[in-house]
DNA sequence: ATGACAAGGGTTATACTATAACATTAAAGT
DNA sequence: ACTTTAATGTTATAGTATAACCCTTGTCAT
């Protein structure tokens, strides 16, 4: 099994993701002198629940049960925070949002979705950014942000739907 | 100068584009036994106004102009219809949506999208959908849908900003 | 310590995007 | 003509995201 499809293995061990994303998120934040507030903390926590997407006003109801604020601005704050750290990524063709398993270095990410469970996967996808820029640099066209983001069945829905 | 990146050239023959995609739309509807209502032409040919993809509601006026209902639904039914059939793509990291200048066989764009002009160029770009292919079937992931969207700089903005 | 400043958060309101549900009209097939 | 289906009109509402303003808390220089 790959480090990147560990996800797609419904019996894992997630707590260890859980807490080797907050762990990481608490060096990294520390790292650049940036806070990692409680409300920031708890959204990052929240999104690590587990490997689906959520979206932002799926978080309102933890935050109000936690005792913040559960207007929309907290959560959108929060995640704008965690997103400009990259410990989290925006999935534009769900409006939700999803735990990055490598935050050290930005980047954009490129997702598995799986339609049947709603599992996430991100992808070391190297090699298709590359395809990209050379497409792009084809056409003159200087790169700044990509929006990568497979729809289909992973390995356990596909074998279901068989 | 390639077929695909006649957008980046701002001085070309656009009513060319717009009388191209029309009498395509009208011929694959005809051969689908589809209707290709006024409204849904209209919508379509609001969309090839330009190559800059445009929201559902910068269509509302044009459609009340032109005497129709000027309610969302009516317009997100054009546009389901043209996405059906083919002959538009919605852009969802901008919640917007593009005429198919190759809407004969259903596909998924692949976009360059500049930020400085916005304009949108559709590639052919089975290179990168290979690619994508061949990642995702490393991790057993069945392929339905692809959103491969990329921001940057189109040559003559690249240049401005130069 | 203390004050000045910046960053974070609370709060209210609103903008933007999309769909549900049901009534009415127009088209297609018999 | 009659039936049936597809398209559109209409009203209401769901879902996503941001603006603007104020107050509190943390940071830092003095
Ligand atoms: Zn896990
Ligand atoms: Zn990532
Ligand atoms: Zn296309
Ligand atoms: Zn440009």
């Amino acid at each position: 099994m790959t480090h990147q499809s560990i996800a797609f293995h419904h019996e894992h061990n997630h707590s260890h993701c859980i807490e080797q994303a907050l762990s990481q998120a608490r060096s990294l934040c520390k790292a650049r002198k940036q806070r990692l507030t409680a409300i920031r903390e708890l959204v990052l926590r929240l999104i690590w629940q587990s490997h689906k997407p959520l979206g932002a006003y799926e978080l309102l109801p933890a935050l109000a049960e936690a005792g913040f604020n559960s207007a929309p601005p907290t959560v959108y704050r929060a995640l704008d925070f965690l997103q400009a750290q990259g410990l989290v990524h925006r999935i534009a063709s769900l409006n939700a949002f999803i735990g990055c398993p490598s935050p050290d270095a930005p980047h954009d990410g490129c997702f598995l979705i799986c339609e049947g469970c709603r599992t996430v996967v991100e992808l070391n996808a190297d090699a298709i950014i590359n395809q990209v820029q050379q497409e792009a640099q084809t056409m003159g066209f200087a790169v700044r942000q990509q929006t990568i983001e497979i729809s289909g069945l992973c390995p356990n829905c596909r074998d279901k739907n068989a």
